[in-house]
DNA sequence: AATTCGCATACTGTATACAAACTGCAATGA
DNA sequence: TCATTGCAGTTTGTATACAGTATGCGAATT
């Protein structure tokens, strides 16, 4: 049982937290030594910590310059939702059936711990973690675990601009209203529906970050 | 221009060469140590080296205990496969309308190059790199390159069974007569026949390396 | 005045050195 | 006899130290 961690997994972590969370703009370089400083460690774990965030998408290394936070283009963020469409009705349509009662009670409360956590007083820092764990046990049945894999990849390397999207918009109802849909079509084994439904909420997700960001581009400097 | 490379990537390409050559069996332990020597390196670039290949699945680190090569189940290599059929005929689906005849030359070049080493004393080493820039020079016109990617690691998880299978069987000259076909299919642009033939041709690589698989299974130890 | 060259600076990439953790075996005790 | 504990040896994980490369500023040249 691997219940110990590393300090660059550590790293790791609060790292990839920090850039999903907006810290750092995009493009910006990311000096091992003030990072070492930040952590109270030496940057090796620090470098080491940067190799898996590059790895998974988050920064950049060049040549002698250090690692750089990561910035999609619209284009690309198109493609990962694209993807997510993909991947995700692949994974439900296998999964519907195998649902257990105790997969549907399990992903029904997250829904509705969501829920309260929404009304009570919502923070957004959590959402991504919610959204996922719901979906997850959505999929869960289809034991597909490198399919699953890759659908974490493709969230990781979108959470940013989808907390973006959250902050600046009110879709966390209509998504949570949706996620409630989705619950009971799988409950009711319809495939072809919840499939379609998950689509539309997928791209739908896209084309609000698509269209905040292109208003962005308008205003380039806000500050 | 980064023409420049680190001791830590050059490792990292050539140990995945090694693994995926076969020259480690499955759940060998990699000691960092005796890569270290091996390189004329010191530890450092080799984990780092060793970072990367965790993240494309080649290696799994064990806390304090170092990384072991990794071994799929045959489970495992079906779902791969099956990832792969998907994502490689949407992005073949979406390319085939885009391809130019500079790109429908690229594909033909790759396979006559690959043709003639074939006929004059085919080594296989090589195969995986041929196979694999010819399947690219046809999803290339489709502009996706998250896609591509992620077919990519697919392909990097699973070349070191496509590699076995075809030491053991004639299954070369049946993928060349395929990738010819789909050749032709593509120059004609029917996407859905081409989807039809490039599913078929890694669904029948997938079901012989399982065959092969279960067939050693059934042989543990031939030594 | 504009451009190029050279140097100083800062940061990365890697080697070396050290501390902590795991493994295996032997000795002890029930 | 079998389980448990403690110790030695080995290997990892990390800190420190050093070498090499990119960047920016100023001087020299046209």
């Amino acid at each position: 049982m691997a219940t110990y961690k590393t300090r660059a997994q550590f790293v790791a972590d609060d790292l990839r937290g920090r850039i999903l969370g907006g810290e750092f703009k995009g493009g910006t370089q990311l000096r091992q030594d003030a990072l070492a400083k930040d952590y109270d460690v030496s940057r090796i774990p620090v470098r080491e910590a940067l190799l898996t965030l590059e790895s998974e998408g988050l920064v950049e290394f060049h040549a002698h310059r250090g690692a750089f936070t990561t910035e999609l283009s619209v284009a690309k963020i198109r493609e990962l939702f694209d993807l997510r469409v993909l991947l995700e009705t692949y994974v439900l349509r296998h999964a519907i059936n195998g649902l257990t009662d105790t997969d549907l009670k399990k992903a029904e409360d997250i829904l509705l711990k969501y829920d309260q956590a929404l009304n009570s007083g919502g923070d957004i820092d959590n959402w991504s973690e919610y959204n996922f764990a719901f979906h997850q046990a959505l999929y869960a049945p289809a034991e597909l675990p490198e399919t699953l894999s890759l659908i974490s990849q493709l969230n990781t390397k979108s959470d940013r601009y989808i907390r973006m999207q959250l902050v600046y918009t009110q879709e966390i109802e209509k998504a949570e209203q949706e996620h409630h849909g989705l619950l009971e079509l799988a409950r009711q084994g319809d495939a072809d529906k919840a499939c379609e439904l998950l689509k539309t909420h997928i791209q739908e997700a896209c084309e609000g970050i698509v269209a905040l960001l292109e208003e962005r581009a308008k205003q380039p400097e806000t500050s």
